[in-house]
RNA sequence: GGGCCCAUAGCUCAGUUGGAUAGAGCGUCUGGCUACGAACCAGGAGGUCGCAGGUUCGAGUCCUGCUGGGCCCGCCA
C-alpha cells in the first residue's frame, strides 16, 4: 500500500519548507501520482503553491527543495523538473519485497475511522420482486460499507423495511378485493407460487383498479389505517406478506453477496413508541405545531426552510406559497406519515431517541453471519448493540432529496447540528430503462416514446427483476463456461458461472458515477469483454493459474518465491518496466479507498481495478514468467504478480466480487 | 416559480482536493492463438470537453450567466 510512504514524503518535505525557508505555515499540498512512471512514482506541487508567497520561481524552489529534504526512507532520488515539479522516485525492489511479505496496511490514522457508522440502504418495499433501481442501491450500500470497514471504520449495516407503509397496504387491497383471499388464501398462493413475482403482477393490477373508479382508493386507506392500529386480520395478512417478500428480498442480496445486520421494521417504531416519544421531542421543540386553519387544518406540521431568508415579498399566488411551505408529519386522522416514523428512526440511530428496539435473532446470513431483526415481542439478550452511531449513511436515491434535506433540519431544529452534519444523504440518480430494453419486455412506447429513457416503475410491473437479470447472466455464463472448461461439473459450472454474473452486474452498477442516471440496457449488462466483472476476474484467475503451474511443474510455492527475493538482482524492476507499473498500480489501492470515502464516488474504484487489470493483462501477455530463463526476473516478476492477485482481489472484495478458481 | 443533477470521440462513460501529452469500453479498420487460457493483446481512424465571460503560473475540473435534457417540491413513500 502506498499511502504510508506518501506521509512520509509529505511529512519530509514540510519539514525541508519549514527549515529552508523559516515558515511556519506550511501550505496544504498533497502527494501525487504522476501520470508516466519515467516521470517518478510520486510528485509534489508545493513550489507552484509557495511560488507567489515567497516571489520566487518554481523552478528554484524546487531545486532548492529537491537538495534540502534530505535522505527520505524508501525513496532513492529526489529530482526538480525544470517547471517546478518535485518528483521522487522509490527504492523499487524493497517496496515490493515489504509489500508481498507483510502485506503492509496503513492503519487508520484519522480519529473519525474511529466512529461507529451506520449504513441504511436497499429498504425496498416489501410487496414485490426487486428489481434493477433497487439493485444500484444495494450494490452502492454494500460497497459503501465494505470500503469504510476496509479503512478500519465499525459499521453496522441497516434495512429499513417499511412494512406500514401504502405500498403493503396495496398488495394486502389486492389479495382481498381483487382475488378474495383471506390469511389461509394468501398462504397458500405463496406456498405455490414464487410469490415476490406474483406480488409483482398483483400490484400492477391493483393499480390499474384504482384507476378504474376512484373510491376504490377507500380500500387503501381503510387498510392503511388498520395496519397502523394493528390487529386483526389486514394487519396479520400484512405480516405474513412482509415476511415472506422480506426473505425474497434478502435471498436475491445475498445472491449478491449482499448482507445486513439488522433489519429495522417500521410496525416495531409505531409498536414501541418510538415515534410517540420523538413527536414529544418535536412538539418540546417546536419543531412540530397544529395547524389550525387553510387546507392543512388538523394536521401537525413541520416548517420548511427554504433555502432563502427572504422570498416573502412577491408571489401572487400567495395561499399556494404559504402552504407549500409546511411539511405535514401527522395527518388530519391521527395517522404519522413516513417522515414522521423515519425521524424517529434516524434520531434512535443517533443514540439521541432515548428508547431502544427488542432484538430478536432473524437468521444466520450465507457467510456466517448473524442478521437480526428488531422485534415488539421480548429481547433476546444475547443481541449485540445497535444504533447510537455517531455517523449515518442513507443509501437513497435523488427524488427522495428534498425529504433527507427535512431530516437534517429537523435534527438541526432541535439542536443537534453536528448530529446533521453526520447524517449523510448519499444520493444517486435512478436506474431507467433503455427503449430498446422495455421493447423486449413488451412495452410499447407510446407517450413516453419520445424521452430519452423510459422510467422504472413498480406500478405499472415495469422494470427488469433483479432475479431474472441474475438467471439470464448465469446463463449465458454458464454456456461460457463450458466451453472453456469441458471437465467441470455440474456443480462447479454453476458456481462459477453465478460468480462471473454477480460480477457482471455489480461492476456494471458500479461504473458509472452516482449522478449519472444509468439507462438500463440488457444488451449492455450481459456483456462480459471490456470493462466488465468478468474481465477482472479473468486477470486474477491468470494470475492465479501462474502459481499453479509453478506448483505443479517446479513445485515452486508462492512463499518459495517470495523468499528467494533477497539475493536476486532485480533489473527487472529497474528504468521502464512494466513489472514495476504494475506492482505500483497495485498499490495505491488504499490510496483510491480514501478518494472513494471522500467523495462516495465508487465509480473510481471500479475504473482503478479496470486499469490495474488491464495493465496486467498487457504485461501478462508481453513477458513470460514461466518460461523466462533468467532465474532473478522470473523472481521478480512472479513476486510482482502474487502482489498484483492481493491486491486485486482486495479490490473486487471491495466491490462484492469473488474470483472463480477458473472460468 | 424554487431546489438538485447531467452535458467530454459515432454510442456508453471515466477524468482524483485545479497540474505534466484529454482517456477507457463498445463499434469500426489492421494484425496476433501448437495455452503462464484470445472472457486477451498490439496498432489505426475518431475531440471546438454544450455556449459566453471570469478567477490564476496553470481550467474538462473552480465562479457567474446562458442553452438543452432529467428529477424533486402531496394529508404517497
Amino acid at each position: 500500500m502506498i499511502l504510508i510512504v506518501q506521509r512520509r514524503v509529505h511529512d519530509a518535505i514540510a519539514d525541508a519548507i519549514r527549515r529552508q525557508y523559516a515558515l511556519t505555515d506550511v501550505p496544504a499540498f498533497a502527494v501525487e501520482v504522476p501520470p508516466t512512471r519515467t516521470l517518478g512514482d510520486l510528485a509534489v506541487t508545493v513550489a507552484f503553491q509557495l511560488a507567489r508567497s515567497l516571489r520566487k520561481a518554481p523552478r528554484a524552489i524546487a531545486q532548492e527543495l529537491a537538495s534540502s529534504i534530505g535522505k527520505i526512507p524508501g525513496v532513492t532520488r529526489i529530482e526538480a523538473t525544470p517547471n517546478g515539479y518535485l518528483n521522487l522516485y522509490l527504492d523499487r525492489p524493497a517496496f515490493l519485497r515489504e509489500r508481498v511479505r507483510s502485506s503492509v496496511m496503513s492503519a487508520p490514522t484519522e480519529s473519525a475511522a474511529a466512529e461507529k457508522t451506520i449504513v441504511e440502504h436497499t429498504a425496498i418495499n416489501p410487496n414485490k420482486a426487486a428489481h434493477i433501481g433497487h439493485l444500484r442501491n444495494a450494490a452502492l450500500g454494500d460497497t459503501l460499507a465494505r470500503v469504510l470497514q476496509f479503512r478500519g471504520t465499525p459499521i453496522e449495516i441497516q434495512n429499513y423495511i417499511d412494512d406500514l407503509g401504502v405500498q403493503v397496504a396495496d398488495i394486502v387491497v389486492g389479495f382481498r378485493e381483487l382475488e378474495h383471499r383471506d390469511l389461509e388464501g394468501v398462504r397458500q398462493i405463496a406456498d405455490s407460487t414464487r410469490f415476490d413475482y406474483y406480488c409483482w403482477d398483483l400490484y400492477s393490477r391493483v393499480t390499474e383498479w384504482y384507476e378504474e373508479r376512484r373510491d376504490h382508493l377507500e380500500a387503501r386507506a381503510k387498510t392503511l389505517h388498520d395496519l397502523e392500529h394493528g390487529g386483526g386480520e389486514t394487519t396479520a395478512i400484512a405480516a405474513f406478506i412482509v415476511d415472506r417478500i422480506v426473505r425474497a428480498h434478502l435471498a436475491t442480496m445475498a445472491r449478491l453477496n449482499v448482507g445486513y445486520d439488522l433489519l429495522t421494521y417500521e410496525g416495531d417504531i409505531v409498536r414501541l413508541k418510538f415515534w410517540t416519544r420523538a413527536f414529544e421531542i418535536l412538539k418540546a421543540q417546536g419543531a412540530v405545531y397544529l395547524q389550525t386553519e387553510g387546507k392543512l387544518a388538523g394536521c401537525w406540521v413541520m416548517k420548511i426552510d427554504e433555502g432563502s431568508d427572504t422570498a416573502e415579498s412577491i408571489e401572487p399566488d400567495r395561499e399556494n406559497a404559504e402552504e407549500s411551505r409546511e411539511k405535514v408529519i401527522v395527518r388530519s386522522n391521527g395517522v404519522v406519515t413516513y417522515i414522521g416514523k423515519d425521524l424517529a428512526n434516524q434520531f434512535w440511530k443517533l443514540g439521541l431517541l432515548g428508547r431502544d428496539f427488542n432484538y430478536r435473532l432473524f437468521g444466520v446470513q450465507a457467510n456466517g453471519r448473524p442478521l437480526w431483526s428488531t422485534t415488539s415481542e421480548a429481547s433476546d439478550p444475547g443481541a449485540p448493540p445497535f444504533g447510537r452511531a455517531s455517523r449515518i449513511y442513507n443509501v437513497i436515491d435523488s427524488r427522495q432529496m428534498y425529504l433527507q434535506a427535512l431530516l437534517s433540519q429537523a435534527l438541526r431544529t432541535l439542536g443537534h447540528p453536528r448530529e446533521a452534519e453526520n447524517s449523510i444523504h448519499f444520493s444517486y440518480e435512478m436506474v431507467a430503462l433503455s427503449h430498446a430494453t422495455a421493447r423486449e419486455l413488451g412495452y410499447e412506447g407510446s407517450e413516453e416514446a419520445k424521452k430519452p429513457f423510459i422510467e422504472v416503475s413498480g406500478r405499472k410491473g415495469l422494470g427488469v427483476k433483479i432475479d431474472d437479470l441474475l438467471d439470464l447472466l448465469i446463463d449465458k455464463a454458464s454456456a461460457e463456461v463450458a466451453k472453456r472448461n469441458p471437465d467441470f461439473t455440474e456443480d462447479e459450472r454453476r458456481r462459477v458461472a453465478s460468480q462471473i454474473a454477480v460480477a457482471a452486474i455489480r461492476y456494471f452498477m458500479l461504473k458509472f458515477s452516482r449522478g449519472k442516471l444509468i439507462v438500463f440496457d440488457i444488451e449492455e449488462a450481459l456483456s462480459f469483454e471490456g470493462e466488465t466483472g468478468p474481465y477482472l476476474q479473468y486477470a486474477v484467475v491468470r494470475a492465479n493459474n501462474i502459481f499453479h503451474k509453478l506448483q505443479e511443474r517446479e513445485a515452486l510455492s508462492e512463499r518459495d518465491v517470495i523468499g528467494a527475493l533477497d539475493r536476486a538482482p532485480a533489473e527487472e524492476l529497474e528504468g521502464d518496466s512494466a513489472l514495476w507499473d504494475v506492482v505500483f498500480e497495485a498499490a495505491r489501492l488504499d490510496d483510491v479507498v480514501e478518494q472513494v470515502v471522500r467523495s462516495l464516488e465508487f465509480s473510481a474504484l471500479a475504473k482503478y481495478a479496470f486499469g490495474l487489470a488491464q495493465m496486467f493483462n498487457a504485461f501478462y501477455h508481453r513477458y513470460s514468467i514461466l518460461n523466462e530463463e533468467d532465474a532473478n526476473r522470473k523472481r521478480w516478476r512472479a513476486a510482482g504478480v502474487a502482489y498484483f492477485r492481493a491486491q486485486l482481489t482486495r479490490a473486487l472484495d471491495l466491490m462484492g466480487i469473488e474470483v472463480p478458481v477458473r472460468m
